[in-house]
DNA sequence: TTTAAATTCCCCTTTTTAGGGGAGCCCGTT
DNA sequence: AACGGGCTCCCCTAAAAAGGGGAATTTAAA
């Protein structure tokens, strides 16, 4: 049998996952956690083989969740689980040691299949997934923020001027107005809206 | 017996809700769909009593398609479904039609209880919800956006100029001047960055 | 039908950004 | 010690936005 356990914390995709692997012979459902305290606390009478981990959790994020876990317990396969597709995101999960990673609009099928992979030691990535990462190759990633940067970025986003914002930080008024225009230049976008727009829709600041 | 339908762009959690509601003997499963298109094209030939709706869709946002459906199939009583806590979203929701809301985290018997009541013309929010409605009482609404302010807005997110706005839509420069300025007076902001940061936070565009 | 809101267009001036440069300083890595 | 990136400051001009008015037409709602 494969003990599974599962930490999200959203109740429904819980209870959805439970009963979805409920009709499988081989798995073996040991429990769930909906936060990490909750889960280390089980983990120290239960030991699964599987762990299902939600990477948007709610306070600690699913990626130093899994590294630490990875540490801890690293007998425990951990597959990566979330709604976004954010390739960033997936990478850094199989960095830090998860062993495969779904998409939640991966089907039963899908999720048993990751489940019995991953148990008999190989990986497993769902279509979706690999396809992200694939085309990823030339992965136009976003451009990082400095220190600066943000701090700017986030003034100008509150609707001060290149003067006001000088003041606040007491700065030049040309300093400001290179880092905006630097920002301008770096994400490849054409004013100010359009970078307040990214950077707000990417949730740089 | 009560006809369930769902829409939800992952898979899982359709799964996951079929599987929750398959034990109940007054409620039956009548289908699912992953994007609007697919619903159009079911509600054709199928009508549920109650339309599970998750709120984050991609493309087609589900306040919109709360409203058009209340227009179109006022019979169908819709339930919102999401992750997020979002008083604003939430409330328009309801104001769109919507006979209950629940977040995710809903537990098996918070979800069958919402289905009943909402059969029975009772409304239903679960308590963390209306909790969130209510602690927003002093709320302050953000004003409506026109559809010829959000067109304008959305392409100067974008990063067009007013002339190039103008350009495109066939419009006088000092039309696309006076939307702006009116946008940046009704919502009470210093400029267009505050604006666009405004309107992406609030996915009002 | 009356009224309010939305949409369109126009004037003016001042402030702010955009776009093109260049340059020196600090700091951590190589 | 040399290099690059981050940070700072400076020049210039042209374009765009902000801020202040006003006003006519359409459209939707009361």
């Amino acid at each position: 049998m494969i003990k599974v356990f599962i930490i999200d914390d959203h109740e429904m995709i819980i209870q959805g996952i439970k009963s979805l692997l409920e009709d499988d012979t081989e798995i073996h459902w040991t429990g769930s956690a909906k936060t990490p305290a909750d889960l280390w606390r089980h983990l120290k009478s239960n030991k699964p083989d599987i762990l299902l981990m939600d990477i948007n959790l709610p306070e600690t994020n699913g990626i130093e969740l899994c590294s630490k876990l990875s540490e801890l317990y690293p007998d425990i396969r951990v597959i990566g689980l979330s709604s976004s597709d954010q390739p960033s995101i997936i990478k850094k999960m199989m960095k830090n040691g998860a062993k495969a990673y779904l998409l939640k609009d991966a089907s039963k099928h899908e999720l048993i299949t990751a489940i019995k992979k991953v148990m008999k030691g190989e990986a497993y990535v769902n279509y979706t997934v690999s396809e992200i990462l694939k085309h990823n190759k030339p992965e136009r990633s976003l451009p990082v923020l400095t220190r600066r940067e943000k701090e700017v970025l986030e003034l100008i986003a509150d609707g001060l001027t290149n003067t006001e914002i000088a003041e606040k930080l007491f700065l030049n008024v040309t300093t400001i107005d290179s880092h905006r225009k630097n920002m301008i230049t770096k994400f490849d976008v054409k004013n100010t809206a359009a970078l307040i727009k990214l950077a707000v829709s990417e949730k740089l600041i």
